[in-house]
DNA sequence: AACACCCAAGAGAACGTTTTCTATCGCCTA
DNA sequence: TAGGCGATAGAAAACGTTCTCTTGGGTGTT
């Protein structure tokens, strides 16, 4: 192993050994100021040989320097999240910034950690990504947050969720997801499916489950069909809970004929309880997810699902963060992918399958 | 929108606020020197008051202050990077780092802009993770980003790619690539085939592919079982790729009883291609992968694959940069996850289905 | 040939901290 | 009670840049 401990060469030096000024290094180096061209050379020469390097800190101190951009979800691992990350990525390096990347796990304590270093840290952006809470609390945190971040010059954008109010000083990048559920349900519906099951839209402390439950439940109004209920079953957006939910599901109404899992993971999880139930999707059993993850089209049968611009949400976080110019409020859309989990709903008879409707 | 040009407070703002010196305020922030605890007091409400923010710049300029860790891959969205960012991000935290996140597409010059990038942050680490190119120039060019990055302070750590040799300067953590390769061909070998077609491991410029490969050729070794070139089929790492590669293979080699994915991504597109062939998995062909991303579990039938430790090989990756008194190389293990896309070779012969060995 | 002008380069301040060095006060000990 | 010492606070330097201001010298104009 090597020394790790070096001397670095600073301005001074490689003005030394160019037998110039500090100054005329500096002006060389950010090239907005003109230079002989002869020591130009020489400076060139001094920093190659002493493989100068400049110190982002002291540039950054003086205000020029490269500035930072920051992607704050609970977990990395989430499956849509990393599309995000990219589009933030790409449109950071596009601005010049770096990109930081933070998790809190939903704690408080590193929510507030995150948000005391990117003060600390003056980042540009600082983008919050995936759904929001919607107690009382988590709400005033937000704002409190918000307010934070803008005394100390950062922005701080909601991608994925709905605006705290207009007077909160926040960038807001969402999707539609009401529309998005909503035409998702009303692809089930006309296809003849009145008994539909929501699994996993129960947590109405969530903008996420919230707003798709709205639209799953425009849909059915619109159509004229109640919403039952009993088929509202609560799951968290894990493959598992999906699994387990749509396992107590078929076990007490075996009459469904169409499932909305609320997220692709969850529709993967009532895959597995499907298939251990001996239901075929979509012959007996059609089911729709949302996310539009790449795993959608891996699932057998490919999965229809609500696709989310993940990358564009994040290149937009990014891009509006950066220009105050522009409209600090957009709504990106969504549309239905329509793959093959989906058909028409059949009623078994005496006489036969026959085709309702 | 609100001001986003405010005047911060400094600490010359809080001292005179307070009515104490400059120094005395950055003896409370940091608290590392006796301070009366009525100073004290009086110094934190003019913090408060004043909504106080250090400058995380200043700070590092001084030695002190946040330091980085950096994250480079070429992609975000690899199925695998998720987790080992999730490593990384948990274990840079723990040591008070911050995780800074670069994409580079493979691009030489990008590559260059984000060693440079790093060694202006002074950055502690700085992680290259995925495998790595086995040409003259890109390694001569690892190795002089390795020594370039050390020289300003710096620790490339190669995560997931073999050494550039002990007299480069690097932390080395990768996984068994080899090993995990030979036993989940040795898995297929035992249950009777004897025709493994591999599918993208025809990449010998690259470490990932060649290391799998290896693997691959030493099982056939072991079992006596010649490895025919024809069946060795050229892919991406991609489902897409893995498609075509499985479907021209079908439509050469009806013959295959069992094929090898490069990766779990290619064992995808290999599953599809399989499914339009009408052949099923596994009683006609078996099909192993190789990464166990979450999408191989939700794959149907579940895919057999190697597990690699993504997530502790982040974590290391961090722990020994930044503790340079632990050995700087480690090899941690892989192993066959079995689930159900293999099974025993049948033979069918005119008397029907017969199992083979 | 004298003057104004512009271009290139240097001197030095400034950015906001931390930290060393110094000073003051009160208290303990001889 | 004097001298010394520990505890607390202030003054000022330092970190490595950038940038403003100043200066010197060469060139063009009349």
């Amino acid at each position: 192993m090597s020394d790790r401990r070096n001397e670095r060469a600073t301005v001074k030096d490689v003005a030394a050994r160019a037998g110039v000024s500090p100054a005329t290094v500096s002006r060389v180096l950010t090239g907005d100021y003109p230079v002989t061209a002869t020591t130009r050379g020489r400076v060139q020469r001094a920093i190659r040989e002493l493989d100068y390097v400049a110190n982002a800190q002291a540039r950054a101190l003086k205000g020029a320097g490269t500035r930072l951009v920051a992607f704050v979800m609970e977990d990395v691992t989430g499956p849509s999240f990393a599309y995000v990350a990219k589009g933030v990525e790409h449109q950071a390096t596009a601005h010049g910034r770096l990109c930081l990347i933070c998790t809190t796990h939903g704690d408080p304590a590193r929510e507030l950690a995150v948000v005391e270093a990117m003060r600390e840290q003056r980042a540009d952006a600082v983008i919050l990504v995936g759904g929001g809470f919607l107690n009382d609390e988590y709400r005033a945190r937000m704002i409190q947050f918000a307010h934070a971040l803008d005394k100390a010059g950062s922005r701080l954008v909601l991608c994925g969720r709905p605006s705290l109010g207009d007077d909160v000083p926040t960038t807001v990048v969402e999707y539609d997801n009401e529309g998005g559920a909503y035409a998702v349900t009303s692809h089930l519906l006309s296809q003849g499916h009145r008994r539909v099951a929501a699994v996993g839209l129960t947590r109405l402390d969530h903008t996420t489950s919230r707003d798709r439950l709205r639209g799953f439940t425009r849909a059915h109004e619109e159509y004229g069909v109640p919403v039952d209920e009993t088929l509202l079953r609560a799951a968290a957006f894990t493959e598992a809970d999906g699994h387990a939910a749509t396992r107590a599901l078929l076990a007490e109404r075996a009459d469904v004929t169409a499932i909305f899992a609320a997220t692709d993971m969850v529709a993967a999880g009532a895959y597995q309880a499907l298939r251990e139930a001996g239901r075929r999707v979509p012959e007996d059993v059609s089911v729709v997810g949302y996310d539009d993850i790449p795993l959608a089209a891996n699932l057998y049968p490919p999965l229809t699902t609500v696709r989310v611009p993940t990358e564009e949400l994040g290149r937009t976080a990014v891009r509006l963060a950066l220009n105050p110019a522009e409209k600090q409020h957009v709504v990106l859309g969504t549309h239905v992918v329509v793959r093959d989990s989906v058909a028409p709903v059949v009623v078994r008879s005496s006489a036969g399958n026959r085709l309702l409707r």
